[in-house]
DNA sequence: CCTAGAAGGCTAATGCCGTTAGCTATAAGC
DNA sequence: GCTTATAGCTAACGGCATTAGCCTTCTAGG
């Protein structure tokens, strides 16, 4: 009987398609071995073990999520920059649900980890778009972290359904995203912002 | 020879512990089973699964949670509560990390499942806080909801060690705190805040 | 005090999952 | 066409959650 024509690249897109099906800690071997038409062991020839193909899908991950936030923040500052970047985080992660998960899931093993540099692009994206801001240096690392706790919390709510009105889920992201914009152009150095 | 003397809530607040160390995922019937000084099957007569046992901690611990939010809000308002409830909710987070994550892993069952109840304690404790900025009504359920987001994505990123530099993690979240204050007390609906 | 019955603990066994060892057959290069 | 690397296979192991069935220990009622 022919060959399967496996390879690395290709077993990890299929996890990676798997996880969004069936989440992240639905993922298992088997269920990807049989999606992909072969025995099990047969994985062990493209990967090393589990941990390995999740941290896999993890890198893919992070540079496709990179790529989404870089993408929806090109040519754009300020608020539109903000809307439009946090628009395009929402999307993906409820497109992507178990590649979200993986890069969470990830842990980094080393300083030549790929997931280094992929973490470094999404980091990159967001303090871009910071920078149009004018932030006072100071507090660019604050504002950085309070970015991504918040879209990381509402995302995370969200794919969990942990909001009970679907409804206006929204309006909530927009109303949130311009409390951030209004609390940012308030906090600009130059004039006196001491309350 | 005697018997150990479990019982359901024992067997829970154990597990709840075990979590708390080996984390919510690596808690497994075995491991519960060997800290309680006791064979593995013998821990079904206490709960039913894995997914009840888990279930059952998630209740214990939202309870918890919810206990701990309210003694930090209780009897001061807007700011005071803002910082004082967030801070809770930080520190419990950070000493009980298993908990946490069993909560959010959590799934309602049912109309009468008693995670209900606990989800709607913490709930009304962050609402009742937000009571003290006097927000417009329709603003209240994005408020709450940001809030909600902001706390749940800092908790989560910290408990994960995603944030690089550990040292001026206090100084972020006080001073994510202090931009949601200001944002909040910009958001009364009394005078004219039209931008 | 003694006895019946409920209930907590045990051992043994099953099935699923990740993983490894070793074999076979295929595809690619000379 | 032959050789060699290798993708895929079967068989097997160990760890896990779970179930069945037994036995012993507490406890309630006489």
């Amino acid at each position: 009987m022919p060959r399967a024509g496996l390879d690395r690249a290709t077993v990890i897109a299929a996890g990676a398609a798997l996880a969004d099906e069936v989440g992240f800690t639905g993922l298992s071997m088997g269920l990807l071995a049989e999606r992909l038409g072969v025995r099990t062991p047969s994985l062990y020839k493209h990967v090393a073990s589990q941990a390995d193909l999740g941290h896999r899908i993890a890198v893919l991950a992070l540079n496709e999520f990179a790529d989404a936030i870089r993408d929806a923040i090109q040519g754009r500052a300020g608020r539109e920059a903000l809307v439009s970047g946090a628009h395009a985080m929402r999307r993906w992660v409820l497109e992507h649900p178990g590649r979200y998960a993986a890069g969470n899931a990830a842990v980094v093993t080393g300083s030549d980890d790929p997931l280094l540099p992929a973490i470094q692009r999404v980091l990159t994206s967001w303090s871009a778009m910071l920078h149009g801001y004018h932030l006072d240096p100071g507090q660019e690392i604050h504002a950085l972290r309070m970015l991504r706790s918040i879209l990381h919390g509402f995302a995370t709510l969200e794919a969990a359904g942990s909001f009970q009105i679907a409804a206006d889920i929204d309006d909530s992201f927009t109303w949130m995203l311009d409390f951030i914009d209004h609390g940012l152009n308030a906090n600009q150095p130059d004039p006196l912002t001491a309350r």
